[in-house]
DNA sequence: CGCGGTTTTGATGATTGTCAACGCAGGTGG
DNA sequence: CCACCTGCGTTGACAATCATCAAAACCGCG
């Protein structure tokens, strides 16, 4: 197999970063990738890239920052879907139904490529193993979804929120965006408890707790795990639904 | 457009009668449809088609009876994700990761047809139109996940059951399994549960309140809908993520 | 320096869970 | 044919988790 399109060239997508955990890409492959994310927009934080129901036909890809999809209910109230992250696609809805059926949000200042509907359509049939990496970021996303109702569903705050934790730290690392175990994290409590089905007053008695027991520590936009083992231990932290199949890399 | 295959046709297959609401179907493509569903498994109420984590490479087309996919935590609590119905196809992630991540189990007896990883990439990549419909399930699906997390979430445990029933209820008038307001419901209290984020104790309390009200009745494995615009409104629920995207049938 | 948003903490309250008990229906085996 | 058993539904009393209300400290930013 021919790995020059990792090791030898330079991976300057965040697509391509993403799906080098999925499998080696050719140096073909590897610019089918690039050209996904060639077009870029800038976004300051607080800046909405679509709100649910606008008549959206792209799809985005993020190539820097924090973003999360929600949806608003008639009594004010919001529900966080998921936090797209670099390396992610969002709004495969668009597609589909032709109109947003989320709003999408920066957390931090961002950079995002849009991909035109007949860009990703011809990718996905004319190249079969790029087309498999999508679907496979596609099914990461679904399970991402279902660890996040399993999480609100049945898991205790405390529990669920250091599940969350985990998770970005984990998706980080498989990106590359983290070596330590601290790292960048725009998202303030309120934004974390309208992902977790909280108050921002019960996350912050949650946090403190993760904090007393010395697990980890949210300051100032920034959070230091000092115990992943243990935080992950208290969550039933499965990994697996967030690493490649089995097979796929040559690890 | 040649409708015959709808007008003049029989539809003998749940994804054909799905899918019809998508678009219309020409005698090949209703053919292609009906192929998918040509093997046929029955199964009686309780039994499990997967367990999660079994090596599954099938996908599963669901022709007859009410399924439900659930994940089981360490300490032996359940969240049910999604209950597949007639029609729906379950287990995309088997394709792309090569196991199941959810388990699924027949809530009735059930019919379901196991369709292989290679008849599926088949179908998507030869028929573009099929698969069209095809990702539009999908992303119906996904957008029933959303509801579900919403509802998780955010909304409070009366408002929460009345948008799950209202779902089901027009899920089953979209597949034409369902004339009047009542249908079979061979979903226990426990099962709900399960589902909702709740224990079976308060969401029985929760349906003797929607039955007070007048709103609806559940009572041996048969849910009587009395008041289907209030129910609705109760839930602030919003059809537009069950039906087919605007402009596609010719209504 | 003042302002808005965020974090933090305490006091109180509501929604929902837990425990316990009983009725009911269906199935099974003596 | 009936006793028994098991799963499900129903209800009440009580407990726990989490929400709401209130207030103050903090922080970055214009």
């Amino acid at each position: 197999m021919d790995r020059a399109g990792i090791v030898g060239g330079e991976i300057n997508s965040a697509l391509s970063r993403k799906l080098s955990a999925f499998a080696p890409w050719t140096d073909d492959e590897a610019r089918t990738l690039q050209m996904l994310g060639s077009r870029q927009r800038r976004m300051e934080a607080h800046q909405v890239i679509f709100y649910e129901n606008d008549a959206v036909s792209d799809v985005f890809l993020i190539q820097r920052g924090w973003t999360c999809a929600y949806k608003i209910l008639s009594d004010g109230a919001r529900q966080i879907i998921y936090f797209p992250l670099p390396g992610d696609i969002v709004g495969f809805s668009n597609l589909v139904v032709g109109k947003a059926t989320t709003s999408l949000e920066c957390l931090s200042e961002t950079i995002i490529s849009p991909i035109s509907a007949s860009a990703i359509y011809g990718v996905l049939t004319s190249d079969s193993k790029v087309a498999q990496g999508i679907l496979w970021a596609m099914e990461q996303d679904r399970a991402m979804m279902t660890e996040h109702l399993v999480s609100v569903g049945r898991r205790s705050a405390l529990v669920r929120t250091a599940h969350l934790i985990v998770e970005f730290a984990l998706r980080l690392r498989l990106i590359g965006a983290q070596t330590d175990n601290s790292f960048n994290f725009p998202v303030s409590q309120g934004v974390l408890a309208d992902a977790l089905g909280l108050t921002a007053i019960h996350v912050n008695r949650i946090l403190r707790q993760l904090r007393e027991a010395d697990l980890m520590t949210l300051q100032s936009g920034r959070i230091a795990i000092h115990d992943i083992d243990q935080l992950m231990a208290l969550a039933a932290f499965d990994p697996t639904y967030l690493s490649p199949p089995r097979g796929m890399t040559d690890d």
